[in-house]
RNA sequence: GCCGGGGUGGGGUAAUGGUAUCCUUGGGGACUGUGGAUCCCUUGACCCGGGUUCGAUUCCCGGUCCCGGCCCCA
């Protein structure tokens, strides 16, 4: 037997019908927002993604050399081949440009709850601005995204890098060391960074100033706490904007650094609490990439949304509806009516009503048993007499109610009584 | 990369050092112009490899996959 390749998942129709649900619902808002559609292929250089995330982040890649000898990789994640589209062939359409993807990522990781070595990301990129009424116009798309999708229990959480890099990088030169003290900030590691400062005789009073900026947690009112004027005025009026967007449950966090390096200003992330440890279901902010990848400097502010653990918050969130896949399912009372069955079904179908017969040759009664397992809504019968009569008898499924209508108008019938259900 | 818990038909399970129980599902039949019922027949499983043993699904080791967690998280 042939496994599946581990972290991967094989979704059956039910399933399939959920998430497609969901994305269409996150597709739709995109568009409503002004945004459109992009996709860009599911392997790339992998200079693309070293570019931006640098050269550690080939160890969780799928990396490969295709027959010329070229390095490969299946895509980690969609904004770099966005802005490497961008540069390639948008950079002269009009600003802002406000684009959206849908795709497959894929990460050589351990597998657990929430995350998987092939998964799918929905993101949308806004490439022109910085300012703060871009940030609210992203953040907003997110948060209506998520709506839309139907998850109502999650968090949002924003943050700006600036207050902290500009803390940062005023008292330690070394930028390797400057990193670091991020990345542990980013972990909220403050005993491994009090070593860290003592071993490289940085300030205590740096150190104090830091973890107090990292604290700052809560609404607007916490506000007052940042000191960098700019980013102060910068975070007030997107919270004003974001409130008229109707985005208002959100928390200052100063705290979110956001490991790497290209994330200039703006960052926002969103967790679903009914998550285990993989709670995250959306990350993004601002940032300048395009001159990465050989283009003129332009800010861009984007998200991505990881619509597995979306589905995931979503289960723990509601019972979900029961997917039914048939309205009506056709069914001959004897051999001699099979041929007429088709010619019903195919009106059925012509009409837009989600109609299948029996091609399994079976007698009425396990018809009737089949119809109902799969969950149709209607039986379909037609026999002798209907069709001396030019009727067909639908049954209700789940009744058991019968009534007899022209073999016309069957279709219109069916819709009809469908709506009412 | 690391840690813990698992792996018996499609799904869910029971037992066992001598190849396996029950339920469900699937296929067929009885009935047959009315189903979710009943009865009958039937397909189908011990994750893989090695070791111990006369014999391993069972015990041991390794691998693999699943579930959860750490690390990491673009």
């Amino acid at each position: 037997m042939i496994q599946r390749p581990r972290g991967t998942r094989d979704f059956g129709p039910a399933e399939m019908h959920r998430r497609r649900k969901a994305e269409e619902a996150m597709r739709e808002v995109c568009h409503r927002f002004g945004f459109g559609e992009v996709m860009t292929p599911t392997f790339e250089q992998s200079e693309l993604f070293t570019l931006r995330s640098g050269q550690a982040v080939v160890d969780e890649m799928y990396v490969f050399k295709d027959k010329g000898g070229r390095d490969m990789a299946l895509r980690p994640e969609i904004t770099a081949s966005v802005i490497r589209f961008f540069v390639n062939e948008m950079s002269n359409l009009p600003k802002p440009l406000k684009l959206y993807y849908v795709g497959n990522c894929f990460r050589y990781e351990n597998p657990q709850s929430g995350r998987y070595r092939e998964f799918f990301q929905l993101g949308a990129e806004l490439i022109g601005n910085d300012n703060p009424e871009t940030d609210a116009e992203v953040i907003s798309l997110a948060v209506h995204c998520l709506r839309a999708a139907g998850l109502e229990d999650f968090h949002v959480r924003i943050g700006h890098i600036g207050v902290m890099k500009s803390l940062v990088l005023s008292e330690v030169q070394d930028p390797a060391i400057a990193g670091n003290v991020l990345r542990m900030i980013d972990k909220e590691d403050f005993d491994a960074m009090g070593d860290m400062f003592d071993a490289n005789a940085l300030s205590r009073n740096l150190f104090e100033r830091i973890t107090t900026l990292a604290d700052v947690r809560g609404g607007k009112e916490v506000l007052d706490s940042v000191d960098d004027a700019k980013v102060q005025e910068h975070l007030r009026d997107l919270f004003e904007i974001l409130k008229l967007h109707g985005v208002e449950d959100v928390e200052l966090d100063l705290g979110i650094v956001r490991g790497l390096d290209y994330y200039s200003g703006m960052v926002f992330e969103i967790d679903a609490p009914r998550l285990g440890a993989e709670k995250q279901v959306m990350g993004g902010g601002s940032y300048t990439l395009s001159e990465l990848f050989g283009g003129e400097p332009v800010f861009s502010t984007g998200f991505a949304i990881g619509i597995d653990r979306v589905m995931l918050a979503l289960e723990a969130e509601k019972e979900l509806p029961e997917y039914a896949p048939i309205d009506a399912f056709v069914v001959p009372t004897e051999d001699a009516m099979r041929k007429y069955a088709f010619a019903i079904l195919s009106k059925l179908r012509s009409k837009g009503i989600r109609a299948d017969v029996d091609l399994m040759r079976r007698s009425m009664s396990k018809s009737l048993k089949y119809a109902s397992s799969v969950g149709a809504r209607y039986a379909v019968i037609v026999g002798k007499e209907e069709m001396a009569k030019r009727v067909v008898t639908l049954r209700n499924m789940e009744s058991g109610e019968q009534t007899q209508v022209p073999a016309d108008f069957a279709a219109g019938e069916l819709a009809k009584s469908l709506e009412r259900m």
